[in-house]
RNA sequence: GCCCCUGUAGCUCAGUUGGUUAGAGCAACCGACUCAUAAUCGGUAGGUCGAGUGUUCGAGUCACUCCGGGGGCACCA
């Protein structure tokens, strides 16, 4: 590497938003990059690492308002939050900031300033739903009410999840504000345009120089063959954001600032630290600036993003490096089934790396979703890290140190297989470098297991035992431990905090790329201890329940009736057909003496009738009942109660206590008919 | 409704421009070993490559249809 140019570079990952916890599927992202980063860092290029908190925005406005705290106060505290996480995670950034700053205030003004003078930014008047009470526009999500269609209710502005119809909020029959619950009204106001088609020409040609992913650069090329409409980048006070220079009273959209909040993040990392912003900013500046993004915001990073660059006199970035989505146990995170992790939750009962590793072992260069398995988790991390990788170490150690005074020998009994190792590095940085770490870790793992084939081939426990070839244990066990730190330096961008430990122990400076070909000979090592754990089951099982919990004590938490009780496995028919339910109409209906939940029913099947007992007394009085048709499984064989023989079983719905509704047939059916 | 991605051993994934008996790791099973965090080493078994049809001398690899999973769009960016 060390005749290769030393690369200048500039990356960031996504802006978190500064309204919740950081979550597991964010952690993809940062991860990914981190490891890029770290390993650019090893390979002794130029790289700086910037991120930001993304902290504008009508949700944020409002949760600071239900707080009854300012906003600043809310985005400090969030953003505390996400660099603890952040940190914990070993997410190395050069800089973490806040589009919340004067730096990014001057930089999209400048932007916005140099858009409008080139004539991209065009003024009109648009209409809009508004919330009287609160004064204040309302985006789509915070208007409810009827779809105008189908009659639903409780149907969000823009389209009605019952029938799929869209339609505009001020559409909505019976319309409230979710904020104030008044009645919108339809407004006019002037909002400022970014003229997105004066880029149509640029965006084709920059769409073809290769800087994308195939697949991102399909999707795009897809939305590139509508005409590209105006971006609307202003909204209304009240708004938390910063007000637009030449228009009182208007403000950018969140999104608009956001990405420029890269370039706020790095401009105040080169105050602080002496760099020249503009050689990563202007174009010509022989540097590189690659973007890491999630699938679903590839519009604003390869769309608009290079196109307002562009207009103002910017640089357009290298690539934009997209990756899928978190799924956990092959499905979408669900905070009902407790795979909604958040990073804190994780980090209270495992260690960062193992999340790490693993990721890095799902992780290629593609857009597809990965799967964080759980169980492959634990075992994937417990078997390559624990019991092959550090095992090596472990194994070695203890004859190194106890027979031979922690000194490594002179040499290597196999310099070839030694070499074997180092020689990798080419390949395995390859990998690194255009992301497929998944390929890289198979190629490590693949080397760890020589390592373990070697030292079982030598059997270093038999030879200690005999006087001829006990000095060959020093040399095996030296051999072997230059294996392991030719293995750790391979995996330290993925765990950095397991290198530092094993350079600790190997009592070495700090591993680079560039130096594991050259072996720890005649040098001395430190005591060994553990330098990695295995995954416990327990702690897992510990993270599902802590998710699951983290659901009821949150307000906004998603629950009703499928998702509190999910619907059963699939049946065949013949199952169902097992069943004979019947229409019955309750002839008597009376208290049980002594029960406290029961209520004996007489049911007429229209010639038998039947005594049950039902668990309904919490929500029905006896007199309620007399007369009613109902549903009952009539087949179910007859089971012995304290109070009597009860022949079958009425059918009901609901959580229980008063809210128990039983089933009543329309009208027309007669008792002892069946059901099917 | 339209469009894109995806579906390979129990699990996680590789499978190059279609070409001989479809690969790896983990798990399972058998054996070896005991230095090591019950780790390691050797071996065995396990797949009609989601289903079907087609193109071809030949298809996991191409085309079409269907099914399952993920996502995008339907004037919201």
């Amino acid at each position: 590497m060390s005749n290769t140019e030393r690369r200048r570079i500039l990356v960031t990952s996504a802006l978190p938003y500064a309204n919740g916890p950081i979550h597991l599927g964010h952690l993809v992202e940062y991860i990914q990059t981190d490891i890029w980063v770290r390993f650019q860092k090893m390979q002794g290029h130029e790289c700086y690492y910037v991120c930001a908190d993304d902290a504008h925005g009508t949700p944020i406005m409002l949760r600071a308002k239900q707080e009854g705290i300012e906003p600043e106060q809310l985005i400090k505290r969030i953003s505390e939050e996400h660099q603890a996480d952040f940190s914990e995670f070993l997410i190395d950034f050069d800089n973490y900031y806040s589009t919340h700053s004067d730096e990014n205030k001057t930089l999209s003004a400048g932007i916005y300033t140099a858009l409008r003078d080139a004539g991209h930014i065009n003024k009109r008047s648009i209409h809009q739903a508004y919330d009287p009470v609160e004064n204040m526009f309302l985006p789509d999500r915070f208007v409810k009410g009827t779809c105008p269609k189908c009659g639903t209710d409780d149907q969000y502005g823009d389209n009605c999840e019952a029938c799929g119809t869209t339609y505009d909020a001020t559409e909505l029959k019976n319309a409230v504000s979710v904020i104030s619950g008044a009645t919108p009204i339809e407004k006019a106001s002037d909002h400022y345009f970014f003229k997105l088609a004066d880029f149509t020409d640029m965006l084709n040609s920059w769409l073809n120089e290769g800087h994308l992913q195939e697949e991102t650069a399909n999707k795009v090329k897809e939305w590139m063959q509508d005409e590209l409409r105006e971006w609307d980048i202003s909204r209304d006070a009240p708004y938390w954001g910063f007000e637009i220079p030449d228009a009182p009273g208007k403000y950018f959209y969140v999104w608009l600032d956001a990405p420029i909040g890269y370039m706020a993040s790095f401009k105040n990392l080169c105050d602080k630290n002496n760099i020249e912003f503009d050689d990563f900013w202007k174009p010509g500046g022989n540097t590189e600036l690659y973007h890491f993004i999630g699938k679903d915001i590839v519009r604003f990073h390869a769309l608009f993003w290079p196109a307002v660059l562009t207009g103002s006199g910017y640089r357009t970035p290298d690539n934009i490096f997209v990756h899928g989505f978190l799924t956990v146990d092959g499905q979408k995170m669900s905070k009902s089934r407790g795979t909604f992790i958040m990073a804190r939750t994780y980090l209270e009962q495992l260690q960062p790396e193992y999340l790490r590793y693993y990721f890095a072992a799902k992780l290629s260069n593609g857009v597809d979703d990965i799967d964080l398995n759980l169980e492959d988790f634990m075992q994937r991390v417990n078997s390559d890290i624990v019991g092959k990788v550090v095992n090596i170490a472990s194994r070695c150690a203890g004859f190194i140190k106890k027979k031979f005074n922690g000194q490594l020998s002179a040499e290597l009994p196999a310099p070839d297989l030694f070499k074997e190792m180092t020689d990798a590095s080419e390949k395995i940085a390859g990998l690194f470098e255009s992301r497929k770490y998944n390929q890289a870790i198979r190629e490590i793992m693949a080397l760890a297991d020589k390592a373990n084939q070697y030292i079982d081939d030598e059997a270093p426990w038999v030879k200690i035992k005999n006087e001829d070839t006990v000095a060959e244990v020093q040399a095996i066990c030296t051999q072997g431990i230059n294996m392991f730190r030719v293995l750790v330096a391979y995996l330290k961008p993925v765990m950095p905090a397991l290198a530092e430990g094993s350079e600790a122990f190997l009592n070495c400076d700090a591993i680079n790329w560039s130096d594991i070909s050259k072996p720890l000979l005649s040098h001395e090592i430190s005591q060994f201890k553990p330098l990695m754990t295995r995954i416990e089951k327990e702690k897992i099982d510990a993270i599902i329940e802590a998710s699951r919990q983290n659901l009821s004590t949150q307000a906004a938490a998603i629950s009703g009736p499928l998702a509190d009780d999910p619907i059963s496995d699939e049946i065949e028919f013949d199952d169902f057909a097992k069943v004979d339910l019947r229409i019955a109409r309750i002839i008597k209906a009376e208290h049980v003496k002594g029960a406290d939940k029961l209520l004996q029913l007489t049911l007429d099947l229209g010639g038998a009738t039947r005594n049950v007992f039902a668990g309904i007394k919490s929500a029905y009085a006896p007199e309620e009942l007399e007369g009613k048709l109902t549903v009952m499984v009539a087949n179910l064989k007859p089971r012995k109660m304290r109070f009597g023989m009860s022949e079958g079983m009425v059918l009901a719905a609901g959580p229980g206590g008063k809210d128990l509704w039983i089933l009543n047939p329309d009208d027309g059916a007669q008792p002892g008919m069946k059901v099917k």
